[in-house]
DNA sequence: AGTGCGGCCTGTCCGC
DNA sequence: TGCGGACAGGCCGCAC
């Protein structure tokens, strides 16, 4: 599952791939991902050329000269490189033909994911306007997000996995910063003290970091790998881990419900 | 206004 | 071995 780790990997891998390239054709397979993708987009594309490849919380923006083409890749999505007559797989859906005799292709089983068009600034979509802001910006610090745990009511965790609080936190990074920081999920927001806050920004940041520095290892040939980067797995210490025993105390893990994801804790260590 | 939940999907895993 | 069902997950949009 992509995080924003992993989208900026593609998004850098995919920029020396793309950049300067004329899109000669676009075949729609299956428009029914997230929200359908507009029958208009093909014609929209055609003709068009890569000017830049951006990340906006796990959003891709590939501008062209009159507009953007908003990339997400939900749970499954992943885009590849291909020649354009090699044979189609399964759940490629959506097909980029571009001048080189390549193909940029968008693939995703369970389509969750979607595709784009704006002619406007892609920061004032509605799905980009309210969105939080970066976690590796400075728009992001702890005093940042103790006002903003300070007036919410909900769980803790939850608000970590609010995208108009903060882009980029999933499950994985919030169940992984609330275990490092000794923060119990279920913890109401509000009570979140700023010492804790403190390090919550200390260890998203640092999580994040070094998932993307290890994602660029891999940055070469991701494009024709599936996206089941194993590089974090080996460092998680609680996401998927509960019945296990903590890396701190021992303690078996736990999981609980916060916001309809599953959420794995120490109930030793956080409280 | 803030919060909670339904729904979109398919691959994987589990139990029978 | 084959089959059905539960589950996972990002995130919008609706209902309360």
């Amino acid at each position: 599952m992509p995080e924003l780790p992993e989208v900026e990997t593609v998004c850098q891998g995919l920029k020396p791939l793309v950049m300067n390239r004329l899109i000669t054709a676009v075949d729609i397979i299956e428009p029914r991902l997230r929200w359908p993708v507009q029958p208009s987009l093909a014609d929209c594309l055609v003709g068009q050329r890569f000017d830049a490849v951006a990340r906006r919380g796990k959003y891709i923006f590939f501008r062209m000269p009159q507009g953007t083409l908003i990339g997400h890749l939900g749970m499954t999505g992943s885009f590849r490189l291909t020649r354009p007559d090699d044979a189609r797989k399964k759940h490629d859906h959506v097909l980029i033909t571009l001048d080189n005799h390549s193909q940029l292709r968008y693939h995703d089983p369970r389509r969750f994911g979607s595709l784009h068009w704006t002619q406007e600034d892609p920061e004032h979509h509605r799905l980009i306007c309210r969105l939080g802001p970066e976690p590796l910006s400075t728009q992001f610090s702890a005093d940042y997000l103790y006002a903003r745990l300070q007036r919410s009511q909900k769980a803790v965790k939850a608000c970590l996995m609010d995208h108009h609080l903060v882009v980029g936190v999933g499950n994985i990074y919030a169940t992984e910063a609330l275990f490092l920081s000794g923060v119990h999920p279920q913890r109401s927001a509000y009570q979140v003290s700023l010492p804790d806050c403190e390090k919550l920004y200390q260890h998203i940041v640092t999580l994040l970091e070094r998932a993307i520095s290890l994602g660029g290892t891999t940055l070469k040939d991701f494009v024709n790998a599936n996206d089941q980067p194993g590089y974090f797995q080996q460092t998680l210490l609680a996401y998927g881990r509960q019945g296990q025993a903590c890396s701190a105390c021992q303690t078996e893990m736990q999981s609980v419900q916060v916001a309809q994801r599953s959420s794995v804790f120490c109930p030793q260590c956080q409280s």
